[in-house]
DNA sequence: CACCTGATGACGATGATTGTCAAAACGAAT
DNA sequence: ATTCGTTTTGACAATCATCGTCATCAGGTG
């Protein structure tokens, strides 16, 4: 019997894919798989949970998106820019600023090294209060 | 009736909170919560889980101890110098060491400000392996 | 069109953390 | 040492985000 030539579908193009995607693309703060979820249904697009959770792990493995924890442990996730940087997040209403800091990603990897460390990662995010949610404090 | 005096106890010394407390002296890496449960239960001092979570959380508050949370999200907790710094810690044994970057604190309150956020906070925790499990990995 | 396989989603399971509340322990004053 | 108001404790239930399961669905390719 001869076998059918196998081409292996690496990710395949999903209704639910695209939707999470899309949302992603329109947002610029971060934001839970839950709410997420609610979104989606909100706008019509019905995606499971599951999915959401799934699409997104995805997507920041292959990082189309980044995630952070909130002060909480909450996930959550955000379409950036592909190139290593950092955030500067409001606490109050999540609004949130890409930053870049070559001097510190130097200054983290020199620490590691002349601590014996290799392999080495690092996570740094700046949090505080915009200046728009500050005014609304006022 | 004359009422008694009352001088309000701020906090109270309790067997419970002196194991705890003890315990974070005697490790240099951070723990978890259960962990820590688990290794009292272990030396015959019993205290309750909810105990050494409500202990670990004030303690953390009171600036006692450092708390960060590992990639799956736990909570992990060391005692810590007072003083600000962050941590190099090993992603295999947990072996952390303090280490400090007064050009980083500066830069994250600059870039901050300069975006127009207030009440800055960061966050920054260096991860890697370890000299001594690199070797055992070989 | 047919088939293979990855993807979906409803639902249950997990696991850390928090809430509840009666009982126990502190500590200040007696 | 005893009393008494308050704080703490701890067993247990309740939450809540996230993951696992698995029968069913649907891309994509031949």
């Amino acid at each position: 019997m001869i076998r059918r030539m196998v081409t292996p579908v690496r990710v395949r193009a999903t209704r639910q894919r695209a939707a999470v995607s899309d949302l992603l693309a329109e947002l610029s703060d971060f934001r839970s798989a839950q709410d997420i979820h609610h979104l989606l249904r909100g706008q019509g697009d019905g995606v499971g949970l599951s999915t959401v959770y799934r699409t997104l792990q995805t997507l920041a493995e292959a990082g189309e998106v980044d995630t952070i924890q909130t002060a909480e442990g909450e996930s959550v996730y955000r379409k950036c820019s592909g190139l290593h940087h950092h955030h500067l997040v409001c606490r109050e209403c999540g609004h949130t600023v890409e930053v870049a800091g070559p001097a510190v990603e130097r200054w983290a990897d020199r620490t590691a090294v002349e601590n014996g460390f290799t392999d080495v990662s690092h996570t740094l995010e700046i949090f505080g209060l915009c200046a728009e949610c500050r005014g609304n404090k006022r």
